[in-house]
RNA sequence: GGUCGGGUGGCCGAGUGGCUAGGCAGAGCUCUGCAAAAGCUCGUACAGCGGUUCGAAUCCGCUCUCGACCUCCA
């Protein structure tokens, strides 16, 4: 049994987590829509709930994970829409909303291997699941909970609070969502405003479309969810995660519906994750100010001083507490750049010491101490930024030893061990982490160390010119030639 | 307007009723042929005003201020 406590956005309380099934968690994590490019804001759920998904299987949980793509609804590409919609085209010309689906999809994957997170178990389609959504409705209006109106179906919000509590996750009142005086399309079909699309009837030109009982139509926004958690998961299921945003109406949509369909709320603990702001605004299409991941790696972007490394993004994520804003600066990433750097180089040198007598007692006990903290932090409620200030404080330890400022011989072979296992554990298996290095190929290597020993030789001939000439050389092109104490030298490159 | 959540040192960001967060930047020192790296030391922060308390940045109230959601949104 583990101490791992999750924040339930329902309860708004750190909870135990405790599987419904002994060993085996479910995980349900809304995915991205696939009508447009992914961007920085994207990167921090699936990052986020990797970490989840990583940490429970550090825990030794069989996880089934699935993530959702959404590609289902209303698609149109910028700058391609106004023509394509115009039916008579050639097919060719045409826009394809698969094609779009396709290529949007393709970027994802490639942003979310690059961010070196684990594929889901499951990454069920929207457009792949309609008779599981129209069988789920069929439900819900013999429930009575749905009316269908014009070929298009709504849920019964009104109906379904006068029972259930309806508002609870996102903390909305009812009626003062009945009172807002915001006008919205289509409001007339709804019998009260708040009531919300289970599937939609779909207008001529309406290029995405299924039969179904009431015609054809598309499915609404939230359905999908509820459909495929509980064709995967099951009618209850533990985790349901997503960004802060998709809170109200989404999840609240998600819990009413499933509630009828099912006889009882889908999910255990419920996760969001906070936004990424950037000038102390939400990212996002709306605002206007999103950083694409493909701009974000090319540096291609007005607001960018630099291309950043995945990794460097998804060591700043994990920088701060997912359910914390996180304001994006050019001087945050390059701060986590150098950080994760460190950090990295660090755990290089940590795999080459060798433990010995523990001759500093108390030092060998504060290692081992905190290492132990480790877990705690992730068990309170993912705190991957408390995870990483520790290792932090460790690295100090691990240079000191190898700089020579602490004594070869003070730490023990089983706390040298206990601390090579737990960076390996937590910068690797649970934060996801990996070297921003490039791969330096055996031949690179090799060549390196024939110009190593040259400027050994010419160090020990006291001859400074050649041997600063070799280093400045490599400088000049991003290799770094590192002087130690011992007369060794290694080298990065930037 | 309604609901909710923030305001932490130059920047980013944890946390907490009394005990060092951490990173980046900066200053000084040690090491070094020089440099880089590394190590050590340093700034002593918690929006403002009241209140509770032996003690609050951490609890309560008010004020200012920023944001999120209420519409597609990660």
């Amino acid at each position: 049994m583990s101490n791992f406590k999750i924040f339930n956005s329902y309860t708004r309380e750190k909870e135990l987590f405790k599987s419904i099934v002994p060993g085996y968690a479910g995980m349900y994590v809304c995915g991205p829509t696939v009508s447009g490019e992914s961007h920085l804001g994207h990167a921090r759920p699936y990052i986020t709930f990797d970490v989840v998904n990583r940490y429970l299987l550090h825990l030794g949980y069989r996880v089934r994970y699935v993530r959702n793509i959404t590609d289902a609804g209303h698609f149109e590409e910028e700058g391609r829409e106004a023509e394509d919609k115009v039916s008579d085209k050639a097919k060719l010309e045409r826009l394809e909303p698969m094609e779009l689906v396709q290529k949007y999809t393709n970027l994802f994957h490639w942003g979310m291997r690059l961010f070196n997170t684990i594929e889901p178990s499951i990454e069920p389609t929207a457009t792949g699941h309609i008779i599981e959504q129209i069988s789920m409705i069929e439900k819900i209006i013999n429930e009575g909970y749905a009316y269908e109106v014009n070929g298009s179906v709504y849920f019964d919000v009104k109906k379904y609070a006068q029972t259930y509590p309806y508002g609870k996750l996102s903390g909305r009142v009812l009626d003062d969502l009945l009172e807002t005086t915001r006008e919205l399309e289509g409001q007339d079909e709804k019998r009260n405003k708040t009531d919300f699309a289970l599937w939609k009837s779909a207008p001529p030109q309406h290029i995405m479309r299924w039969k179904s009982p009431w015609g054809e139509g598309f499915p609404g926004w939230h359905i999908e969810c509820s459909a495929m958690s509980a064709k995967y998961l099951g009618d209850v299921f533990d985790i349901h995660g997503g960004g802060m945003d998709l809170q109200f109406p989404h999840h609240e949509s998600e819990i009413a519906q499933s509630t009828i369909a099912h006889g009882h709320a889908p999910v255990r603990y419920w996760m969001h994750n906070n936004m990424i702001t950037i000038n102390g605004k939400k990212m996002g299409k709306s605002y206007n100010n999103v950083i694409k991941l493909t701009e974000l790696f090319s540096g291609q972007h007005p607001l960018l001083e630099q291309p950043y490394h995945p990794m460097v993004v998804r060591f700043y994520i994990l920088q701060t507490h997912y359910r914390s804003t996180l304001d994006f600066s050019n001087e945050a990433l390059q701060a986590a750049e150098k950080g994760l750097k460190r950090l990295w180089e660090a755990y290089e040198t940590l795999k080459q010491l060798t433990g010995s007598t523990a001759s500093d007692k108390t030092l060998d006990s504060r290692v081992q101490q905190m290492i132990a903290t480790l877990d705690d932090c992730m068990n309170d409620d993912l705190n991957t930024a408390q995870v990483i200030a520790t290792l932090f404080e460790l690295v100090p330890i691990v240079n000191g030893i190898k700089g020579g400022q602490i004594a070869k011989e003070a730490l023990s072979i089983t706390t040298l061990d206990l601390l090579n296992k737990a960076f390996k554990a937590y910068l690797e298996d649970i934060l996801g982490l990996q070297s921003i290095q490039e791969t330096q190929g055996d031949k690179l290597d090799r060549a390196m160390s024939v110009l190593i020993d040259i400027r050994k030789d010419a160090r020990k001939r006291k001859d400074w010119t050649a041997s600063d000439e070799i280093r400045n050389k490599l400088a000049a092109f991003g290799i770094i030639l590192k002087d130690e104490k011992d007369g060794n030298m290694s080298y990065t490159i930037e």
